[in-house]
DNA sequence: AAGCAAGAAATTGTCGATATTTCTTGAGAA
DNA sequence: TTCTCAAGAAATATCGACAATTTCTTGCTT
């Protein structure tokens, strides 16, 4: 995770693809043929091949002896798997940031929110707006950054690298829920220092959002 | 995690170069250059690359732009990060496993302990039992697995390779400690079903295995 | 003796091609 | 019609080689 600047081709095509699978324009499922990709990035199957083990090593992709590489795949019940292992590796690591978090953390996370706050959910049409999504993960990156504990960090980003592809995949936003005031709690919380308070406001958040995510992971195999 | 018959060569020396690693035969920091590799297990560059680079994203090994591969670097600093996670996360994995295991995953933990038991942890002539790190690592592979969780086992499993890896760079055993206690403790707790103690006991076995390990650690950069 | 610069050697990252394996297509038999 | 099987097509895994970069060596200057 965050490769400062991609030096090397490989690394440079495995953030583009990366960033393509994490913004649903490859399907879940969908075969990655190196024919496609290396004339898309321009790059020798060497460069793309590359990409896609550390892809598959990641989580994201999934690699098949002789038979070439798949985007993962969702499912019901890895939906659940992973929003129980996040509800309680993301509660723990925001408690450890509360707990421990500095004024700069503390100031990263009141910028992130700001933004978070500045940005519409949906655009005019009513349609999910792609640069939400992306705030929205900073903010969250953001509150869990102050951790203190570099491990743990890897380990809850990149769970929430997996639960991105969900969420991206639904379309609908739950229009009885109100997910800004929710990130507000959570906010308020994490500046009040209150770690109980905090873990359990994101546990909630975690829940309400894989809630909504069930119908779309119940469509695929 | 557990590839099950690597059909691909790629895939062999992958395992083969993370078993060196995990067993100490090749050490910490260590450069790994393609020509002692490729020569060795008699295969090309790119086979070498490939197993190279997933180590590298499973973070066994380090990936530096235009100067190769290493092993990955002990410091005492990422030891305690470690530790503290994985006091969380095991006890949590265990904890699971403990409510939910059920009775094929009690005899495969009754049959690793056995085995375990069985085991000497030094030879006779006092140096380290090659054979007991394998029998332990299984014995505690098989606490987690009845968690019923793959995206959490996964998760906790990993964490233990890396610990793997101070662990067999610590020669010493402290004669003070009766790890044998320990783990029947932990076993006595697991099959009466007691959560709450068997999350705890297995915290503290983390604590005090780490604790042993500082010293090893400190030496390094 | 220490520090630096230029050149040589070694090593990596990338490429294009070959060998294998899997998938597809179509003919023939039940 | 449906199933089986064989041949051809397509895609992958692996190889060997080249070009670019880094590291080491050597010799010079201060």
């Amino acid at each position: 995770m965050g490769t400062a600047t991609p030096t090397t081709r490989a690394g440079a095509v495995y953030e583009q693809i990366r960033d393509e699978i994490l913004r649903g324009a490859l399907q879940p499922g969908q075969r990655l043929r190196f024919a496609d990709l290396t004339g898309r990035y321009a790059v020798s199957q060497s460069v793309v091949r590359e990409a896609l083990t550390r892809l598959a090593e990641q989580g994201l992709a999934v690699a098949l002896p002789q038979q070439g590489f798949r985007v993962v795949t969702l499912s019901l019940r890895d939906l659940d798997d992973l929003t129980e292992t996040r509800r309680e590796i993301e509660s723990l690591t925001f408690r450890l940031a509360v707990r421990r978090g500095d004024v700069h953390w503390e100031s990263a996370v009141v910028a992130a929110h700001h933004v978070l706050a500045s940005t519409a959910a949906t655009t005019a049409d009513g349609a999910a707006n792609a640069d939400w999504f992306d705030t929205h993960e900073r903010f969250h990156q953001a509150l869990l950054a102050g951790c203190g504990n570099d491990r743990l960090l890897d380990v809850a980003l990149s769970l929430r690298d997996a639960a991105a592809l969900y969420r991206h995949w639904s379309g609908h936003h739950d229009p009885a829920r109100d997910v800004a005031a929710e990130h507000r709690a959570i906010l308020d919380a994490a500046l009040a220092r209150d770690a109980d308070l905090a873990a359990r406001l994101l546990s909630d958040h975690i829940d309400r959002t894989s809630a909504a995510l069930r119908p779309v992971a119940d469509g695929h195999p």
